[in-house]
DNA sequence: ATCTTGAAAATCATCGATTATGGTGAAACC
DNA sequence: GGTTTCACCATAATCGATGATTTTCAAGAT
């Protein structure tokens, strides 16, 4: 994803932190999905000037994290039946494609990330979705050596996180670490039928969970 | 891609006209690959402030044509090999992505939208990359009602563009009417094995002759 | 010669104020 | 009673000016 820049021990612009801020607000969903984004009074609340805040506020529309209308101003992006079925299968498929091509290109480097970031998430709390969680999905599409395609699953993660945390999802019933392990296994055995096809499956799961919670707590416009 | 807004009759705010302008700049090579973009010399010669500038800019860097540093500014996205590489890859596998989906879940207006920007394409001079040519691809994408993907899609045709653009591509010495019509037909049939193939080898055709062209005008930095 | 050092200059980041626009509700009109 | 118009208000968009940081470049030291 657009990553939050901040060279190491440099003072990151306002903007920069604004970003991160409001990325976790609208993760959270302190700011609800569809909600409309007042620029003046979230102005106040971080006691910034509006120029940082419409700026950060248009990276994270790159996120898809916020829409923006031409002199109307900037929402929450509304979640929704389909949209959640559009990042699900969305997700799966980048992930998988980014999984392909690591296997075929990655190197030493990649096998060790992917294990290292395996090996943080076995005794992981593991509600949902965890930082652990999503850094080991960032480790496997790593190997594949395009950036860009790294961002896109990324930013397709993040997606997936805000429907976890707004509907509260409890990962927990599931032995996702089972899963996990098989994926970093068949990834690492270079089995590229096995590989993509575990992740596609393990994300499919996690997308027919939320959608299945999704109607209780259905958008409220 | 991140699509023009401007609510049919209203004026579009100077940020919106600034992308547009500035995303043209960028694709026809008026702003250099690679060039340190000075914001207040640009302010200047578009005669505004810098608050709809950096906006502007910001919306760009989600397309991947502009690139940010924290408190160092702005650059032009550079071109490389390895860059083309990824956009080609990229491009190939997101717009078959995209038409394997389309396939499945086309309606007949997909069907139409296909074979009238087919018709277009009949007669345009097709110096490369076309906006008969992006629209063509762009109407194949469009069946799968999936608007991400499309996003997606858009901006990578965008990238490729700009290479077709600043290398000066004369496409004119292929067949790219034959190849865009036998992927219609491929398309419309529902031959979910061949279009996608014939749509990869297309783009991926189109990404070989650039990387041919591209050691010529290697990039400065 | 090359590597520091330290202003000065350039340029990015941010602010507070102003202008322009869209939405809303009350009055006027059918 | 229902619809349209218009003025007002909330808010988005933009500006010009100020503050902060990075970059540059030249002088001095090694």
């Amino acid at each position: 994803m657009t990553l939050d820049r901040a060279g190491a021990g440099a003072t990151p612009s306002r903007t920069a932190q604004l970003q991160s801020t409001l990325r976790r607000a609208i993760l959270d969903g302190a700011l609800a999905p569809g909600q409309r984004i007042n620029l003046d009074d979230l102005r106040r609340v971080h006691d910034v000037s509006l120029s940082p805040l419409r700026e950060a506020l248009s990276r994270l529309v790159a996120e898809n994290l916020v829409q923006f209308r031409d002199r109307r101003g900037f929402f929450v992006a509304p979640i929704s039946a389909a949209h959640l079925a559009e990042t699900t299968r969305l997700r799966s498929d980048q992930e998988a494609l980014a999984l392909s091509h690591a296997i075929a290109a990655g190197d030493l480097d990649w096998e060790s990330g992917v294990l290292a970031a395996l090996h943080r998430l076995r005794r992981a709390p593991d509600d949902g979705l965890s930082e652990d969680d999503m850094a080991f999905h960032a480790a496997l599409a790593a190997g594949a050596g395009m950036p860009m395609l790294q961002d896109i699953c990324s930013r397709l993660v993040n997606l997936h996180l805000r429907y976890v945390r707004v509907l509260a999802y409890p990962g927990n019933r599931r032995d996702a670490f089972a899963e996990h392990r098989a994926i970093a296994e068949a990834a690492i055995a270079r089995d590229a039928e096995l590989a993509p096809t575990l992740l596609k499956r393990h994300i499919e799961r996690t997308g027919a969970d939320l959608a299945a919670m999704l109607p209780a707590a259905e958008p409220p416009r």
